[in-house]
DNA sequence: CAAAATACTTGCAAAATGCAAATAATAATG
DNA sequence: CATTATTATTTGCATTTTGCAAGTATTTTG
């Protein structure tokens, strides 16, 4: 029993990585798995810097610059400088970078609910309370993922 | 409320996927993500061959291909020819391999002890039942990740 | 104001990726 | 039984991604 313990994390962190890798196609565009987290990222924050995203992704920040340039030159994303320290950029998604946001958001969400279709509402309900749980204790957690919350 | 949904598991996913990030330093040796995840599947399964891990993992062939090379190389997983049908490469850990396997699966479980060890025991069995009833419900799932079990 | 710190960018060189094509072995067909 | 698929795996090649070291620009600190 122990034992599954980790093979039962392992097996439902690959799925939730594949569901990912699969992900995306929107508005025309193909959206790595990586650009997919960083639009998701921009759009949960408020108003972030390149520093914070890269920190809530644990991005290298000079790689993370260049995934910003890509997705700047893909029209998705925005780069203001902030004008009380002009060192910041904040980022943000365009129109189009909104639109392709949603079309992701909604296709994660189709996903979820296709899942959750193959139980019932009680078992739907716990699924989403131990869920919540995990997250709040990972969050208490000294080892591991600090930056996310 | 179900706007939350996809926000906590996508923070869920997260987290696992940089708990990875930061695995692993086994043996002396620094192990990629994407090497870990070989290991563990080379070690789950029964003589995988090079295409059953490929596709378990759903990593194109060709670049698996090259991954086991490295492997390989670094003396911790062997190609053998099965005898009945010599295109087929079994894979298998070597001795280095395994410690490497099991100090990985050591980490994983220690962190995850220590995430368990936030909650009470009956929220603890909550979420492994949930976990479990998460991968049913995805296998069942006409839209994702058939090859995983 | 000079030195240190912060936010970000660029130069590289190494690694990873994936398509197309090659190789090698087996299975299927006529 | 020779020929043609089919399957498993590897290599060529060009592109992309990665991250360390070093750079620029701006702000903070002493």
């Amino acid at each position: 029993m122990e034992n599954n313990v980790r093979e039962m994390f392992q097996i439902m962190t690959r799925r939730f990585g594949l569901l990912d890798k699969n992900c995306c196609t929107a508005g025309g565009l193909d959206i790595s798995l990586v650009q997919s987290h960083i639009i998701y990222e921009i759009d949960r924050k408020h108003n972030p810097s390149i520093q914070q995203v890269a920190d809530a992704l644990s991005i290298d920040i000079t790689t993370f610059s260049r995934q910003v340039q890509s997705l700047v030159k893909l029209r998705l994303v925005q780069k203001t400088p902030l004008p009380e320290d002009r060192r910041i950029n904040i980022l943000s998604l365009t129109t189009q970078g909104k639109f392709v946001a949603t079309v992701i958001d909604e296709q994660m969400n189709d996903y979820l609910k296709e899942v959750f279709s193959h139980m019932s509402e009680f078992e739907r309900d716990m699924v989403i309370n131990a869920v919540k749980l995990l997250n709040e204790s990972m969050a208490k957690s000294s080892v591991c993922c600090t930056p996310l919350g």
